[in-house]
DNA sequence: ACTAAAAGTAAATAAAACTTTACATTTTAA
DNA sequence: TTAAAATGTAAAGTTTTATTTACTTTTAGT
């Protein structure tokens, strides 16, 4: 699953810490999901869509599915 | 997080099982995102939104999130 | 009413998401 | 250029998602 949370942030300004703290997650977390390392919750998911004003499929690319 | 899948499975003449196979998941799996007792990984979400053609947002809604 | 298919549920287990702590490396700015 | 901030990473542990087996209840068709 590919995702653009780095360009995002980028263009918010906001460092890993920052969205960790506005998502309710460890910073950890958001660097292991922008990384690849795995993929977030469906709710952690519908957070960041709200957050950036994105629908998720805006942020998240699964390209398993062609 | 609220879902629409046992309308979705209606409109489409899907068994629990069958939507089960189409997913990959066990037909239990099916039944308990169905009934709202976990949420689906993200992955697994994409998975339906492809099946039934609509975006991930068509098909749950967090309500959480108001 | 009977039967079979479908749906509901539960317990035990496995796998994946997420946390915490901790430390190493990279980037940025003074 | 060096100090601080940001990012990367890893191990151990918790929580949530998903599987398997198996049994009960509901629904639909004859």
């Amino acid at each position: 699953m590919k995702n653009r949370l780095k360009v995002l942030r980028a263009e918010y300004n906001f460092t890993q810490a920052d969205l960790a703290n506005k998502l309710g997650v460890s910073r950890q977390t958001v660097n292991a999901i922008e990384k690849g390392k795995f993929d977030p919750s469906l709710p952690l998911a519908f957070k960041m869509s709200k957050l950036f004003q994105l629908s998720i499929e805006e942020i998240f690319q699964n390209e398993e599915l062609e």
